[in-house]
DNA sequence: TCAAAAGTGTTTGTGGTACACCCATGG
DNA sequence: CCATGGGTGTACCACAAACACTTTTGA
């Protein structure tokens, strides 16, 4: 409180014009693949406006921490992880978007490997994973943000190796495939799949194999020092 | 810093019951074709902080304009035009970037045709247009932001038809390759360069030509009815 | 021995790249 | 007739797409 207000005390001493009149929030598309499909972790609004409607969590930016730094706390509040890929996604600031006043979110999404729990937080009633292919009624603007991460989500696919980050730290090339089957919405011809995700040279061999119903798979993860832009040529059509 | 934190979750949820504490500020990187090179419209800071550095046109974000508004707002007030190629380019909200108080700025970037007159404004002395390839030293993180800027646009080259939004509305084959060439940083084929940005079928013949030192030159404009993205493949490598 | 999933090569087509000369005009 | 920039085609290579069967394990 006390940062707070000076910080505030300080913006009227020296800036010349006019006191803050603008809210600014952060909100977090949450991503992962759940049962063969991509999922999005909402929350239940407690209270007005749009009280009882689902929205992606997030809230005021505060004053003290850097605009990823809020996406990371939120994130950490719902999820309890922080080594993901988080990436600021569009700013939206419609005139009308909260009846209350004036505020801009900058929203930002982020891809979480698979199996999460999630916990209800302050001011919400619920929180869980919904099909992004399968959207409830959604407070503010929030399905426009959802969809928007989508659509980015599968433009970056396919120039990049971001898939692996929707799975475990190690994983075998079926379960890689079904995710880009899931994240596009398109079947892929595995051989062309293997034979492309090797070429590209972002994963590597663990040794291991995982024991399931049919012959053992192997299993890979994703190579650290490799360079996560497919720079050739555009991983699928 | 507890009670800090309760009031900033208190908002969310409830109306808006305290002044926010964070400004927000709308900047644009004009960047506009001159001589062969590109540049960006820069403008010299009158008053401190960076009294006398050289930034990118912006301002505090009005309580009545939408962030776009914000960004044509400010363009017509350095430029006069509005019908330009304006995207949202990213946001930037460092704890330390602006040495009044906690800002955050929404960046735009707008292409504009070559040749364009430019105004100072109110808070500036001057207002030039500059090489992105040789910038001064800037106020702020706007050096950071034109980077950005740069990149975002030398990347967007590739794959849609925004080339465009930077020559008159008539052009011709020589003068867009040239622009290509100026942006990307490489020499182009030109008979590769004709092939493909004709296939691509965003040009449409005027019938008109222009006349020069060698022989006339077919003038070219951009086809209205285009689609921007070029989904086939990246035009250039 | 059967079910289930993993794993593997070849052919064909298309698009990318490299490359050099003639054309139309003005001075 | 010369200087200046405009305009054109082809051959080769690399990557993308289509396509079906064998292998390995557990039940």
């Amino acid at each position: 409180m006390i940062l707070a207000d000076s910080a505030a005390n300080a913006w009227i001493e020296r800036a010349p014009t006019r006191t803050p009149e603008i809210f600014v929030t952060v909100d977090v598309v949450i991503l992962a693949l759940r049962d063969d499909d991509l999922q999005v972790l909402l929350v239940k609004r407690k209270l007005p406006p749009f009280e009882g409607k689902w929205a992606i969590p997030g809230g005021a930016l505060r004053v003290d921490e850097s605009l990823e730094e809020g996406a990371l706390r939120t994130l950490r509040e719902k999820t309890g992880v922080t080594n993901v890929h988080l990436e600021q996604l569009y700013t939206f600031g419609a005139l009308d978007r909260d009846p209350r006043g004036r505020t801009i979110t900058i929203a930002y999404y982020a891809l979480v490997p698979a199996p999460l729990a999630v916990q209800a937080g302050q001011g919400t009633t619920d929180a869980q994973w919904q099909s992004v292919y399968a959207l409830p009624e959604m407070a503010f603007d929030h399905e426009e943000i959802v969809k928007y991460a989508l659509k980015r989500l599968r433009y970056k696919l396919e120039y990049t190796a971001v898939g692996f980050r929707l799975l475990p730290e190690t994983f075998t090339l079926s379960q890689l495939q079904r995710a880009y089957e899931t994240i596009l919405g398109v079947k892929l011809d595995k051989r062309n799949f293997r034979r492309r995700i090797l070429q590209a040279r972002v994963l590597e061999e663990t040794g291991e194999y995982r024991l399931g119903e049919g012959r053992p798979a192997r299993l890979y993860r994703y190579r650290a020092d490799a360079v996560a832009e497919i720079k050739a040529r555009r991983l699928f059509p």
